[in-house]
DNA sequence: CCATCTGTAACTATACTGGTTACAGTTATG
DNA sequence: CATAACTGTAACCAGTATAGTTACAGATGG
């Protein structure tokens, strides 16, 4: 259960959103079809929340909806909004600056790290919301 | 200490390498670059030994080199080899097959992940182990 | 034979993720 | 106003991956 699938999810929970229109829908609802439990469901709305894609309402009769029309929502958004980390990590304990390898490595796989990073981020700002509901439309076909 | 950091320690590995040229290095000078456990490092000697990067020699003044001269190791190859599994993971669980959404989503995010590893493939392709050893000079000057 | 080195198994500590329970706070509606 | 129905979060548990460590079998050169 260590790998990340915040991702995943929070792709999965905004198509269900994105589904329903102007509706709420209930964090229970989402849970039903993502398989999950709904607290995890909401620890995910409230970073999509944070980050400005969709908006809650508490009380009876709440839930969440989009906060932007889903040709507006690219996955480069959502990738960032949940923050998985990064693609490869650096060694926690830093290299040995007595070795010139170890001086210089450091700064090479930390651009390099970055440069990936971006890398990822402009594939997944070639899709948007609306390009997966397309997508998960034609598959269900 | 959960971060996949075998990338990073791989390819500072085959750095250390690569500036020994032809001379076998031990496991033990390795791990004091890299700020970490003999083993550590052996481990991923290991991956890199089946991936076909570097060759070793047991016994007595054994250690390792390269199996190709380093602008022949490309980045790509490196991560292949230590495989860090993918940029994010898809749902443990698998959706509930109840739901419209849930039945397509899988797919979706399944070609998703594939295209997103073909692209840091693709970037991480263009840089070679002899690129790092340069811009690891140049960081040290 | 013996010192030296790799390869690998086994175990531990740590940390992250997701699952779950619990509960405070908010809000329609009767 | 009271109540039922939600969200938001804290707190805790379980499972698992990673790296660190010890230990030891096996290979090899002198």
């Amino acid at each position: 259960m260590a790998a990340n699938s915040q991702f995943s999810m929070a792709v999965h929970i905004l198509t269900m959103l994105a589904t329903a229109g102007d509706e709420n829908v209930k964090s229970d609802y989402i849970a039903g079809s993502v398989n999950t439990n709904p607290v995890v469901i909401r620890r995910i709305l409230s970073q999509l929340n944070a980050a400005g894609l969709v908006t809650s309402q508490t009380g009876a009769f709440g839930g969440t909806r989009l906060a932007k029309p889903p040709s507006e929502i690219t996955l480069c958004s959502i990738y960032k909004a949940v923050s998985c980390g990064e693609v490869f990590a650096l060694h926690a304990k830093g290299p040995n600056m007595d070795c010139p390898v170890g001086r210089g490595i450091e700064t090479v796989l930390c651009d390099l790290q970055k440069e990936i990073e971006k890398s990822v981020g402009e594939k997944l700002g070639q899709y948007t919301l609306a390009t997966v509901i397309e997508k998960v439309s034609v598959a269900h076909v």
